[in-house]
DNA sequence: GGATAAACTTAACCTATGTCAATCGAGGCA
DNA sequence: TGCCTCGATTGACATAGGTTAAGTTTATCC
């Protein structure tokens, strides 16, 4: 019940930030309601529920998880910086739980305070949606990645993801990042067992693409682990990427 | 190049439009740029490209392609009423390809009409935002269904979907639809190969679950199909299901 | 510091699906 | 009418990955 402060300093951070003007970065700033540390595996907002609020992951992991007959499915990982219920503002109801993986902090905001931006801040308007369809292209080359690579390259493409990802945000360095994920959660996310993501970490681990322990990645070669996972970092519209041109995309609209 | 007039009709068609005024609704008529018939195969908006409109389908069948070494793969499905590229607004340049499947019909809105709305109709923004969130949740399912499903429940569960889209726009019937996707699209979209969906229609078609010919679908059982593709529709907000509550959505902002 | 539980690791076996190669069938066109 | 092409279909074989079940290591707690 903190008095926030610099909490949405990662929003958009490696991204369209560099777009915010200094009003919206504190508009941001000013319409965060709470803040809250939560522990490990706190459902921040639960499937079909109706949400009012929505929430600023500031440190941790997030993932997106739906239920299917005992079944925990992951569809989707959130790092600091995300804004990983934004899509409830839109949709009022979600299709998925929201729940931390390992403690972490959040921020929240209440729908009231978005529908007045939105009602008066066109610009800020288009980069709150702009984050909220870099998941969807997220989750599109998920979907290519479960449709087209075997089991190993799937991890390795996630781990390859997750490094840019906190890389944006300055939670990665060269020699890797840390990560509470569990083998099981990652079996879970690239659509294996735990046994067969163990053998292909294994596998990974003697091919020196990859070593794992204790919630720590260490990658030795990344540029050998991407060409191993078939990864192009494009469509995580990165500054310097393929799709996002700082030039055009200050000007537009 | 004709003056277009009635091509949104279907827009949120079984899903929001009953939120929509009136004057909503004739203003997005009125900024359709341009309506197009096109050939099967016609790439709307290419991977990259800077895009300034965005495209409605009136009418035929789109799909989301992601090419990658040789291999096309469809990471997403579209049908009538849908806005197809409307997320080329907020990112200005896709992360895939936009291309038909049969012959389409097609109505463009400039992204610069679209900025006048969003800085002037909060209420309608957050429908077209709505819209594309839609689109996150379909790729959502998507991954669960690759994550966990077999090839013949993946195939069970497109199909199932696309009923209930085609539904929606009143282009599905008690027995069925008409689909122009070919056994090699369908195998694609379900991350296996065109020998194994062909395998796959065949169990299908002997357990009496489907029939798949020339372009039609049909469907003999259609509760015994999502029965056996582990389907629900909740995931595509529709009047009815779990996350629409057409009472909450009205009232909300 | 030993007990306990959770996560990780390995092994043996089996099935779903990939791969390669051939054939079949329908529609378009000369 | 008959050729030609594209898509659908089938068969034989190889393999990635699922399943079960057992160990082993690491962390936690008294």
């Amino acid at each position: 019940m903190s008095k926030p402060s610099g909490h949405m300093q990662l929003f958009l951070k490696g991204r369209l930030r560099h777009a915010m003007s200094d009003h919206e970065k504190t508009l941001l700033e000013n319409i965060i309601d709470d803040v809250e540390r939560l522990p490990d595996g706190t459902c921040i907002l639960e499937r079909g529920k109706l949400a009012n609020r929505s929430t600023l992951l500031v440190d941790g992991f997030i993932a997106r998880v739906i239920e299917d007959g005992g079944n925990r499915n992951i569809v989707g990982v959130q790092v600091p910086g995300d804004f990983v219920d934004l899509h409830a503002f839109a949709l009022k109801r979600l299709d998925h739980d929201v729940v931390t993986v390992g403690p972490s902090m959040v921020a929240y905001v209440t729908h009231a305070a978005l529908a007045e931006v939105v009602a008066t801040e066109p610009h800020l308007t288009r980069l709150l949606w702009f984050s909220t369809l870099l998941d969807a292209a997220i989750h599109r080359e998920w979907i290519l990645k479960l449709e087209q690579l075997r089991a190993g390259e799937r991890l390795a493409h996630m781990i390859c993801e997750l490094w840019h990802r906190l890389n944006f945000v300055d939670l990665a360095d060269s020699h890797g990042f840390n990560m509470p994920l569990l083998q099981t959660h990652l079996a879970n996310a690239c659509g294996t067992t735990a046994v067969h993501i163990n053998r292909v970490i294994k596998s990974l681990r003697s091919q020196g693409l990859l070593e794992l322990n204790r919630g720590r990645v260490t990658i030795p070669d990344r540029e050998a682990l991407e060409r191993y996972a078939h990864f192009t970092a494009d469509y995580l519209y990165g500054h310097g990427t393929l799709f996002l041109d700082p030039r055009t995309e200050v000007e537009t609209d």
